[in-house]
DNA sequence: GGTAAGGTTCGC
DNA sequence: CGAACCTTACCA
């Protein structure tokens, strides 16, 4: 860290002090003294990260702003400790968009600062990655011969690798011989190569050019649309694009056309992808197609790669940057293009702590920065098709399958007709024999919410449930115990009922466990694979999993959520949903959009090449009129009678939302906590404060929850209503005190209603 | 959120 | 009577 520049004048200046956001969860600055020997402008200190005494601790804070006077009495007042930085740590569209996030959520600025820093620089480090050790071929190296190293394989192999890089770390020779580093030493001590602490580089494909030079056929939607994305990004200028693409229409390819007009504009791409969908797979595309430096952003980084990522692209060094939700906090200083892959997918919206959604920000970015930005799905959330049909979002279609193949065919199979054993109605049953028989792969899909069987007492009739939520216990025969999904208890499978002594316990439900034994007994020569949570824990075993469907060995796949998203399975013929109807009379006003998105979705995971893969869903309700337009696949239709009936009601896009949580372990605090804040607000025009009730699941992990929902009819009434809840949560008396004894929290557009 | 100070309960 | 536990105030 460079020292502050010293003030040549020793004439005594004007005190000055700094306001700066501290990690905690306070909706205030603090100020703080700028040490007299630091010599720079106001406006140049902020946005720096500062180390200051915060109470007996020590804190990494930004500062905000810097001024002449405070308010802060002088015997409170303390100095800054250090200055950990040399220029501002975000870029300036992202300090405007982190400031947006603060307003916007409601969420106080040092949190909203925090996350948007990888976890090294919430610490007093400096803002660079620290160096490591890496080799580098010397002059003579350079120069000589080859052939001298006829002997020495190892060490020709590494001359071979160093001459295609600038520099080389221990991590880059890991897939060689384990040779290599006595080779190394052999070819230092000759004086050919010799080591050098650098910062770590982004490794390129240089193979990639050709690829890229081989071409890619786009058909004539694929076309419209790129050529459309090319424009906006050469235009540099704000712009967003909705594009709608069936599934299998080769949206990706669009998103290619637009990033590679990008990268000759010279500006950095953003690619952002649902938490599940940044596969190697994925990566494997991008590397194939851009011979440029991509710095990959997701939550199974350690932190030390984090840092690393962020700084190549803070640096500009990644030309490509390719996350998930938090990627879109990070500084990208050439920004020309943002991209957001399954733009529906609800992995976007922070679900705890700062409650921000990527989409909602990465628009609000681009608008700052000036930049087009896509959003792309086959079922585009209902609030960016609205955008869309009112011209605000511009339309970019691709009815159409990138290949000859058609869409499946889907039909529906009504439980009311024909019961279902064991979860498999006849029809299907029928339809996964004859696509054994024909050597055709098949996958049975099983909603999440219907994933947990229970266990069931038929003497006492009750199931056995979790003593710490309101919620029962699910079976997992692979280990013989019962688990809870909500708080993680996990205990054996009891010999008799905890209730009445019965040994009469039964299984209740199906689950993919379950379904994979039916499926076993139904077509004993049949090799069949489940994909689930708990058969995928490990690190890497989705993607070994999915390979083995991928490769046509597995005959028959069982699987839950995991299997909807992006994958594409060339030998899938036949999809099966055993349970459509959890979703649909639920009380959650998205349920609806939600399953046909899950239903669409699973579908097109059928018929990817030559053949018509075929889709059945079984229901107990084949009248309600959400099937009609997942039988069609009409996304439109489905939109069209969603929006109007969300119109009707006021919700979202039409109507804006808000839910205030509470929890406490004490039965009834949070009940009591929410009703007394709603009691001491006034009434606002267009703003319907709801009554507080009980949270769907009212007991979890041992809390007693409640939930408070506001709904206005403009984003400026909810505002002023959140603000006034804020202002008398913290400057209420009685509130503070109540406030304390429970957890709370404030969720702005929340997601789901529970 | 974290910490320390002040208050309350519990255990030997 | 002190340790352990909880509640509360404050942080510049």
């Amino acid at each position: 860290m460079p020292t502050p520049p010293i003030q040549s004048e020793t004439t005594a200046t004007q005190a000055r002090y700094a306001a700066v956001a501290v990690p905690v969860p306070l909706r205030q600055v603090f100020d703080f003294i700028i040490p007299a020997h630091v010599a720079l402008d106001d406006e140049a200190l902020v946005g720096r990260r500062v180390l200051v005494p915060f109470g007996p601790r020590k804190l990494v804070g930004i500062i905000t702003q810097c001024n002449d006077s405070t308010n802060v009495s002088a015997g409170r007042l303390k100095p800054i400790i250090e200055l950990l930085d040399d220029e501002a740590i975000f870029d300036a569209t992202l300090w405007q968009t982190l400031a947006w996030v603060s307003r916007y959520y409601i969420a106080p600025i040092g949190e909203v600062f925090e996350m948007a820093l990888p976890t090294l620089l919430r610490k007093a480090n400096g803002p660079a990655p620290s160096t490591t050790k890496h080799w580098i071929l010397t002059e003579e190296g350079r120069v000589k011969p080859i052939e001298e190293l006829d002997r020495a394989p190892v060490q020709l192999a590494i001359i071979k690798k160093l001459i295609r890089s600038l520099a080389l770390s221990a991590d880059d020779f890991a897939e060689m011989n384990s040779g290599w580093r006595s080779a190394i030493k052999a070819l230092t001590e000759k004086g050919w190569v010799q080591e050098e602490n650098v910062e770590p580089r982004l490794t390129t494909n240089d193979q990639a050019q050709l690829v890229k030079q081989s071409g890619f056929e786009l058909n004539q939607q694929q076309q419209a649309a790129a050529t459309h994305l090319v424009s906006r990004v050469q235009a540099k200028t704000f712009s967003v694009s909705l594009l709608l693409g069936v599934t299998g229409s080769g949206k990706t390819e669009v998103y290619f056309a637009a990033i590679q007009a990008s990268l000759e504009a010279n500006t950095q791409a953003l690619v952002l992808v649902p938490e599940i969908g940044l596969t190697p797979q994925l990566l494997e595309r991008f590397q194939a197609r851009f011979s440029v430096p991509i710095a990959v952003m997701h939550s199974n980084l350690s932190d030390k790669e984090r840092h690393l990522a962020w700084w190549h692209t803070k640096t500009g060094e990644a030309r490509i940057i390719i996350g998930t939700r938090s990627a879109v906090l990070s500084s990208i200083p050439e920004l020309g293009l943002i991209v957001v892959d399954e733009e529906h997918d609800t992995s976007f919206k922070q679900q705890d702590g700062v409650r921000y959604h990527a989409r909602d920000t990465a628009i609000y970015r681009a608008k700052l920065a000036q930049v087009p930005i896509v959003l792309g799905s086959a079922t585009p959330a209902l609030e960016s098709y609205y955008n869309a049909l009112h011209g605000r979002y511009t339309l970019l279609e691709l009815p159409n399958r990138a290949s000859a193949a058609l869409l499946p065919n889907v039909q529906l199979v009504d439980l009311e007709q024909q019961a279902a054993a064991e979860g498999l109605s006849p029809a299907l049953s029928a339809q996964l024999r004859e696509a054994l028989e024909s050597s055709e792969q098949s996958m049975l899909f099983i909603n999440r919410r219907g994933f947990a069987p229970a266990m069931y007492c038929t003497d006492c009739k009750s199931t056995l449930r979790c003593h710490r939520c309101d919620a029962h216990l699910t079976v997992h025969r692979s280990h013989n115990r019962l688990r809870c999904h909500h708080c993680g208890y996990d205990t054996r499978i009891p010999q008799a009922c905890p209730g009445c002594q019965s040994k009469e316990l039964k299984d209740l439900g199906e689950g993919t466990q379950r379904v994979e034994t039916t499926v076993q007994a139904l077509l004993p020569s049949a090799t069949i694979l489940r994909i689930d949570r708990d058969s995928t824990r490990n690190k890497g075993q989705l993607e070994a999993h999915l390979d083995e469907v991928k490769s046509g060995h597995a005959d028959v796949v069982v699987g839950t959520q995991l299997l909807t998203k992006g994958h594409d399975f060339d030998h899938l013929s036949l999809v099966g949903v055993l349970d459509a109807d959890q979703g649909l009379y639920s009380s959650d006003f998205r349920s609806t959009e939600n399953l046909f998105q899950q239903l669409v979705q699973v579908a097109g995971r059928a018929g990817r090449r030559d053949k018509q893969g075929r889709v059945l869903v079984q229901t107990r309700f084949t009248d309600h009129p959400l099937f009609e337009f997942v039988v069609t696949q009409d996304y439109q239709g489905f939109a069209n009678a969603e929006l109007e009936m969300r119109q009707q009601l006021g919700l979202p896009p039409f109507g804006y939302l808000a839910m205030f949580r509470a929890e406490s372990t004490h039965d009834a605090r949070a009940m009591q906590f929410l009703r007394a804040l709603k009691t001491q607000l006034p009434v606002f025009d267009g703003v319907r404060v709801m009554d507080a009730v009980a949270a769907p699941m009212a007991k979890r992990a041992g809390r007693y929850r409640a939930q408070l929902l506001i709904q206005a009819q403009s984003r400026g009434a909810l505002h002023t209503c959140l603000m006034s809840f804020i202002e008398r949560l913290e400057r209420h008396e009685g509130m503070r005190k109540l406030a304390g004894s429970v957890r709370w929290s404030l969720d702005v557009d929340p997601q789901d209603l529970y």
